[in-house]
DNA sequence: AACCTGACGTTGG
DNA sequence: CCCAACGCCAGGT
């Protein structure tokens, strides 16, 4: 049977590759969808991913709560059904929620060292971050030689 | 085929 | 911090 008029809604590599993945963030962690189309040798594709997402709509057994916006915030409009539901998903696995927002410097699957180093870039206009960096709280032993 | 629409991201003002 | 302009690309009209 070669006549395939009928595709599966979702066959294609590309999808695949983004299935893949998503599946394999940590529970208690969370990832961009740019970091994701990142993992799945997608650069620059983030949209890829939501539209992946989109079509499997819970059908596949995704941990689809886990991906969030590049600014930390999910992307359902605040007080929706999905994002109280991504919501409580995120808080069942232990990630912090504050104003809708999740900090990736903590939760993020892949954090940024840079910032664990050096502290945020420039001073932020907040009224702290002065000559303290302090590393986050859960910051490993990062074995800083150089 | 042109045009619009996204579970997005980055840059600049 | 908010907003606009692009960049990106698959699908639907």
């Amino acid at each position: 049977m070669k006549s395939g008029h009928v595709v599966k809604p979702v066959d294609k590599p590309d999808h695949l590759a983004i299935q893949r993945a998503i599946a394999a963030i940590p529970a208690g962690r969370v990832a961009s969808y740019g970091e994701i189309a990142m993992r799945a040798g997608l650069p620059g594709r983030a949209r890829l991913v939501g539209k992946v997402l989109g079509d499997s709509d819970g059908a596949l057994k995704l941990p689809w709560h886990r991906v969030l916006r590049s600014s930390g915030q999910t992307a359902f409009a605040p007080g929706s059904r999905g994002f109280r539901e991504q919501s409580q998903r995120l808080r069942a696995e232990g990630v912090v929620i504050v104003n809708g927002r999740v900090d990736l410097q903590r939760f993020g699957w892949e954090r940024n060292l840079d910032v664990e180093l050096w502290g945020p870039p420039r001073e932020s206009t907040s009224k702290k971050s002065r000559a303290a960096p302090k590393p986050s709280r859960d910051a490993k032993p990062v074995t800083r030689r150089r």
